[in-house]
Formats: C-alpha cells, sequence, structure tokens
DNA sequence: CACTAACCGAGACGGTACGTCGAGTCTTAAC
DNA sequence: GTTAAGACTCGACGTACCGTCTCGGTTAGTG
C-alpha cells in the first residue's frame, strides 16, 4: 500500500533556496509603474531593480530580457473585469462591446503599450505570438462569441463570415481612437453611429 | 519704377558656410537604410554618421535628438506614387483604395515605424502631430474624395456622415493587416469582402 | 578579558564584488606607459581604457577626473632607490646628491611631468600639496638630513639657516637642468663646481 | 618723368586687403585675458575668437597653432619696466635684482605660463627655444652684467665662472617660489639671507 | 548538524551609445 | 586677399545602461 506521499510523477523540487515570490511581485510591480510613468523607450532595468529593492542578477535570473519582463508585467495586467452586455438585442449589444473594448485600452495607460508590441512584432515573434494571444484574441473571443449568439437568432446575416463582421464592427472604433484621435475622449454617440453604419450598410438602397 | 536695391522680399542668405545639401541626403539616406534594416529601438546616430560619412556633429547640427531625425527622414518617403483608381463604381473604386492603401505601408516596410510614431505619440507631442499630418490625413484626403464623388452621384447613402464611412471602409483592412496578422499577405479577395459588407451590411434584412 | 566577539576594529569589507587589482595595475601601468610616450597634454582617457583592456567606466569609477588618475600613477613610481653617499666629507657627500637627485627626474623621463604639476598648482590644489609631499620633501629630507648631520659634526657653518642651505645646494642644479639646458647632460663636473662655489662662497676675499 | 608713386625699390605691398591690425591686437589681448582667467590648459581658440570679435580663421591664418598663439601672447608681455639697481655695492645690488626677478614672473601671474612651457619644451622644441629666449636669457643678460660689473670692480671673485655665479644667485630663490612654495609671498629678508650665503659660503670657516 | 545547492543584495566588469565640446580646415558673401 | 560667420571631420569627454560576473551571506532540503 502506497502512503499519502505517493508522488512518484509529482514535479520534483529543484535542490537550493528557492527564488522569493517577494520579488516576483516587487519587480512586476516596479516594471508597471516605471513603464506608466516614463514609457516603454526609457524603461531601464537598473532602475526597476532600484525600485523593487532588488539586484539586477535577481531580474536576469527570472527574464532573459527587457522585453521578456515587460511582456510579462503586462500579461498579469489585461482585462480584468469583464464587459456587461445588456443582451436587449445584437444592436445594443455590440454598441456597448464597442464602448468598452476601447475604453480598456485607453484608460488605462495600456495604448502607448500595446503600439510598442505592435510596432516590435514586427522582427520579434515572441512579442508578436503575445500580443496576438494576449491583445488580439481576447477581444475576438468575447466579439466573436456575441456575433454568433445573434446569427443563431437571425440578427446577423447568415451568409457573413464572422471573422469578417469583427472586423466591421470593432477596427472602425480602434482606428479612430488609437490613430486618427490618440488620447482623445471620442463622442458619446460614436459607438452607436458606427455599429448602425456597419450594420445596415454605407451603400444607397437599390430603387 | 523700382531703385536699384529692391529686394526687400528677398529672403536674406544667412552668413558662413551654408550647409551641405549632399550630408542631409547622405544622413536621411542613411537613417532610412538602418531604420529598415534594424528597426527604430536600435537605431543608433553614431552608426547613421558612420554609414553616412558624416561627423556626430553634423547630425545634431540639423536635427535635436534621434526622434526629429527619423520623423524627417520618414516624411522624406511617404506615398511617392498614386493610386489609380478604375472610377467604373464605387464598389470597384473603394476595392482598389483599400488594397492600394494598407500595400503601401507593409510593402515598404514602413509599419512598424508606424507602429511605433503611434506608441510614442501619447509622450510626444510632435510625433503625434507628425503621424496625423503625415499618414493620417494623407490617407482620409484619399478616400474622403473618393467618397465625396460617389456621394454626389447617389451611390453613397446621402445621410451618411462621410467621417463614419472612411472609418467602415478603411479600419478593417488596416486593423487585419496590422493587428491581426502583421507581415502576412492577405488573401486576395479580403478587400473584396470587406468593402461588400460595409456597403451592404452586416444586419439580417427585415422580412 | 575579552568576549566573543572581539572584532571591532576589524575592517568591514564593503558588498558587492571588490574591485579588481589587476584592472588597478593595468590601468596605471597604461596610464604611465601613454605618459611617457605622448606627455600630458595629450594623454586620453580612452586610450589609457583601450589600453589596459578596461572600460571607461572602470576607471572612471577609481578617479573621478584625469588628473587624479595621474597624480595616482605618478605616486606609484617615485624614487625606488636610494643615492648612496661616501661619507667621507660634506663636500663630497653633497656633491654626490646634487648629482643623483636631479638624475632621477631626468633619467626617468619625469621631468616634464613634475613640470606640468607645476604647472596646475596654482589652480588645483590638490596637485600642488602631492607634488609637494612627492617630490619637494622628499628631496629635502634626504638633502637636510645630510647637512644637519654635517652642521653637528662642525663642517657646516652652525649659523646657517637649514632651509637656506638646503636651496643654496640643489636650486642651482635643478634650474641648470630644468630650466637652462633642458634635455640636455650637463657637464660631469658640474655638481662639483655648484657645491664648491656654495661652500666657500663666491665674494672675494677681503684683503 | 615719374609721379609721386614712384615706389621702384619699395617693397611691394601684396594685393588685396591688408590684414587688420585691430584684429591682431584684439586677439593678443583676448588670449592674455582668458589665459589669465582661466589658464593654460583650458584655453579654447574658439573661446578667444569669441572674446575677441573675430573668426576663428582669422586667428589660423596669423598663428599656425594653440601654441604658437599662447608664445606670442606672452612674448607680448615679458618684462616692460626694468629693475633699479642701488650700485652701492655688488650685496644690494644682487638683493635687489633676486626680489625683482621674482617678483615679476609671480606678481604678473606669469608663473603658471612659464611651468607650462617648461613642460611643453621636451616635446616641442619651438616652445623650448622661445622659453629660453624670452625668460632665461632675459634674466641671465640682467645678471651677467651685474655680476660682471662687480667682478671687474674686485668685489665677486675673479676665479669664478660667471655662469655658475648666476645660478648661484638666483636659483634659490626662483626655486623657494616656484617649487616650494607656489603662490606664497616669501619673507621680506629672503631675498637677503639667500644672497648673503651665496656671497660667503655655508662651509665652516676652517681654523 | 553539517552539507550542498541555489538563492539574495550589492556592485564591479567590458561594452555601446549618448549628446557636448573643441581642434583645425573649408566655404560662403561681403568688403 | 582678407574678413565674419559658420559649416565641416575628427576625436575625446563624462554619463547611463546593457547583460554578465563575483563577492559575502541566506535559506531551504538532504545526508
Amino acid at each position: 500500500m502506497m502512503g499519502p506521499c505517493a508522488d512518484a510523477d509529482a514535479e520534483r523540487r529543484p535542490p537550493g533556496r528557492p527564488r522569493s515570490a517577494d520579488a516576483d511581485r516587487a519587480i512586476l510591480q516596479a516594471t508597471l509603474e516605471l513603464l506608466t510613468e516614463s514609457g516603454v523607450a526609457s524603461l531601464a532595468i537598473e532602475q526597476v531593480a532600484a525600485r523593487a529593492g532588488v539586484a539586477k542578477a535577481t531580474i536576469y535570473r527570472r527574464w532573459p530580457n527587457k522585453e521578456a519582463l515587460i511582456l510579462d508585467a503586462l500579461a498579469g495586467t489585461v482585462d480584468e473585469k469583464p464587459i456587461d452586455l445588456p443582451g436587449t438585442s445584437m444592436r445594443d449589444d455590440l454598441v456597448a462591446l464597442v464602448q468598452g473594448i476601447v475604453g480598456r485600452s485607453v484608460h488605462t495607460g495600456r495604448g502607448q503599450l500595446y503600439a510598442w508590441m505592435v510596432a516590435e512584432s514586427e522582427r520579434n515573434p515572441h512579442i508578436a505570438h503575445k500580443y496576438k494571444s494576449l491583445v488580439v484574441e481576447r477581444r475576438r473571443e468575447l466579439i466573436s462569441s456575441v456575433l454568433r449568439h445573434w446569427q443563431e437568432r437571425g440578427e446577423l446575416r447568415p451568409d457573413i463570415d464572422i471573422e469578417i463582421a469583427e472586423l466591421l464592427v470593432t477596427a472602425p472604433m480602434l482606428v479612430y481612437r488609437v490613430h486618427w484621435n490618440p488620447g482623445v475622449e471620442p463622442p458619446a454617440d460614436l459607438a452607436a453611429q458606427l455599429v448602425d453604419a456597419a450594420l445596415s450598410g454605407i451603400a444607397a438602397p437599390q430603387p
């Protein structure tokens, strides 16, 4: 018979002193603070170490380089609270979604970091992948589930590709906020206008 | 009659040796080369100077810092050749436009630089302004003139705000290329699909 | 009786990696080499670093500026071997001393550095102090002990101030070598001539 | 018949605009000012040009480099007023001379410059030569003429080499002021003490 | 309890680039 | 041909971080 410690397949604890969880927390928090205070470009590991009250080596023992640290710091903070949908109609749900999605990256000041990720994506596939799974796919899951829900209920055209619909609904607000008017609050009714246009199209009706 | 000194409006040449136009060219070209070779983050003024065959001071005499140099280097190269529109219908024009606009920033490898500008915009209003006038407004002028043209001809709904229409038409492709699939060639028919969806809307027709 | 913790006077080692003694040596040696090869004026920290195979920061961590480095480099090399005196008479001792003292600063090529120290002394009290303790006082100790020795034995006038005697004996050779004929070997009998003149005076004897 | 301009043998005036004598003066004066204000090491031609209200090229047209300029600036200012000798006895003349000679280089703040010249002499023969003719020989002429004068009158030992006597009389004060006590006023009677010791010697008289 | 192994802080290490300064030269237009 | 002005190349300055290393010392599990 086996005793209570039959952990044959348990993961072996490595010998030696285990890494300090306090250090982990302090480093990530210091990183986030400095990131929001001074931006990605001027983030210095030495400052992170100083603020976290930690040796530089302690950081490099956990992350291979600056990028990895930033990525992890970000990962811990994306979109905590869900967006609540009215559920009364597709139009209402989409307006709430468009409003909420964009609000997130802007109000948390994370917009700059996302843009940095996009910029680095071209050269650093790790960042590209992280950005996709962290930001893009989280958004897409949200919006696509809503769209599919209303497609089953007949409010979304059955012949439309969900991917196309996602783009049509979310991209305009994103571009407006991030590219056209960075840092400016959009008009309150913009989300509604965009969703309405996406729903009914912009072509003049055939006579 | 004018006297011999009628150069009231002549622009005074400043005293001293004029700045070398050769140096200007060499610096900007070297910057652009290094930018495309190694990215924004790792661009070093010393390397620019070395490649341009120019002293570092010669660069700093012209631009106060790295950002200003990059901005100027970019400015000289945006959107040289026009996009030719078929003109046969609004749909055909928009498809050509959507195809063309995005192709530009991607095939020239300028995508990363634009993302960098967006990232820096939050902290550096100069960059924000430059990005707007250089990238955003150029695109918008193009698309809005086309839209207005077809609105007069009755193909675009007369009650639609042009700005909303611009977003609906261009944003989806931008988001697809830049955020969803950075560096990947989109399916050939994507532009058409997006434009068609924008034109006719995604809502199921009322019975 | 002492308790178990009687290490009250133990010197605490500072935390962190200790400075490399190899680097110390390499830097000082490189400094000395460049100093003798190219002179004080054209000594460049960057070249010192390059020759010592050391990073520039490693130098600046130890010395606040070029002057301090030069001073330390000098300090390590002053007057290693003693001058041996015959001891047969005051005259013989002084001739040997005068010969030897000046030979030192000249044959080691240190003459230029001493002149540089004198020149900087006016503006930099640190250098003034270092020059005094390093060069002047070392010489003076030597000569004054010899003079005192022979004063006790009645060969030096008992009413003469030792300081005056020091000057009278050593200054002429110094001025000859450094000011009148820089870099030229003096006649072999100059030391003897100068000492003899200093001993017996230059005034014609009273009839 | 010849006109009023029959300057057949006159030295040909070169064509073009003659060099401005004002510029010469302004440059030399500015150099001297900056030299006394900030020392040799930190003298910058650019600052000289700025203060003199002159272009840098105007300086380089006249002097090949910084050293040459400094040398010329110095040359214009050495020993303006003569030292007046009492003439009552050799002892009185020598005391006045010793007093006066050293006072010069010190009270005019020229001491540092002389030391700089000595330091550079080793590597730059031009400076060595200039120092010799400008400083050393001027002093030596003065002192040697006095010594010769009194030798003829029997106050200086007839068998003594003038050169030796010069050294014995002037070197001690020089070393005292420049090497032992830079920037400090010597005791009022030091000159007398030194001269007296040089005259009568420091050896105890034979019984 | 001693041993071992990995952790911790501190900070030095070789590098690379920063943005500034000055040297000495060159190129304008004006005189 | 000289002048003021200011550009040019070159080389060094002193600083800031990078990512790595070496210290003395700590903190777990294992023998």
